[in-house]
DNA sequence: GTCTATACGTAGATAGAC
DNA sequence: GTCTATCTACGTATAGAC
């Protein structure tokens, strides 16, 4: 099982969504694969390694779903709505962003951990500010935001509601996402 | 030192804050204090009921910060961002909003802690709304939204916004917040 | 690659002296 | 109210057999 390796990494993603980086830990995981702590010891050495590579498996999703979106035959001015939406669906599955996670327990992080993170929260905001500029230049986007701001507002407001919903229900979670597609008007 | 109780209650919302409800100790927290992990004990027997203590710290303070707002001089249309602009400014000193660091930990919290968390969300939505539907009356706040969603909206956008601060720096913090003032024209 | 065994640190928590 | 001492559990990590 090489593969093994990859499997390791799609469960600490998903134990990053639920429990966050440092909640997590290696004989939970090992459990959850049927295998023991020391065996995930050999994929990857420490705790750092592993959460560095689940940083690169986040970075992958990120770039693939921009991709997706950025040559799809969808119009312009829905795209940065349609990438939000697509990230969502992925995101949805196993609860918070993982990318919210790892920023709240940002200071508990390795050195090379932090770089990561910094790196995947600059390039969430790059990828969107792209798909608005490309929204804005069919002159479809009549917001006059500065659009890293409107960016932001968007990243945040989306996770921001991932969070409450995990809380407190559904309910509000669709509201807002209604209320984020006018936004974008 | 009958004030030692708050003291303890107002480093670890620090601390909360800082790094999150399961990566604090009683251990750091004594060194801090210079006293010993027993002594917290006495005050607080176990972790959980200090942070319940907490929970109900950043509610009492929700409470007074909407207090002040509502029976502010400030313009009824003002009043929702002067109250978002007063959290950040208490926020802003130790890093994330403390809400946020606890819903990140949720599924990690004890069923009592889970409650006051609920709560506690569910207060900051109910106390925007409040204040959103006053400016609305008064005539002056134009959106069309569901008010709770744009609720949502403002506190996640606000809490995000604060951790990409940590993270990437504060430029884009500014200007969000900028931004966010215009949505409430 | 995966196992058993184990080292070592730190976490939350308690007992009992002062 | 705070201390020392101690318990127990669990965390990350390593060594060496299979």
């Amino acid at each position: 099982m090489t593969n093994r390796k990859s499997q390791i990494i799609e469960l600490t993603l998903k134990n990053i969504q639920e429990k966050g980086f440092t909640s997590f830990s290696y004989d939970h995981l090992a459990k959850e694969l049927g295998v023991t702590k020391a065996s995930i010891h050999y994929h990857f050495e420490k705790k750092e390694d592993l959460g560095v590579a689940v940083c690169e498996r986040i970075q992958k999703g990120l770039g693939e779903a921009y991709t997706v979106i950025k040559e799809s035959t969808v119009a312009a001015e829905e795209k940065p709505f349609a990438f939000i939406l697509r990230r969502i669906k992925f995101l949805e599955q196993n609860g918070v962003c993982p990318i919210t996670a790892l920023q709240a327990d940002y200071q508990e992080l390795s050195p090379s951990m932090q770089e990561k993170v910094q790196q995947l929260s600059q390039m969430e905001v790059d990828v969107l500010v792209e798909l608005l500029q490309d929204a804005k230049n069919h002159g479809s986007l009549q917001s006059t935001m500065d659009l890293e701001a409107l960016a932001i507002l968007l990243i945040s407001s989306t996770k921001g509601a991932l969070q409450y919903k995990r809380v407190l229900g559904e309910d509000f979670f669709h509201k807002m996402l209604e209320q984020l597609k006018k936004l974008l008007k």
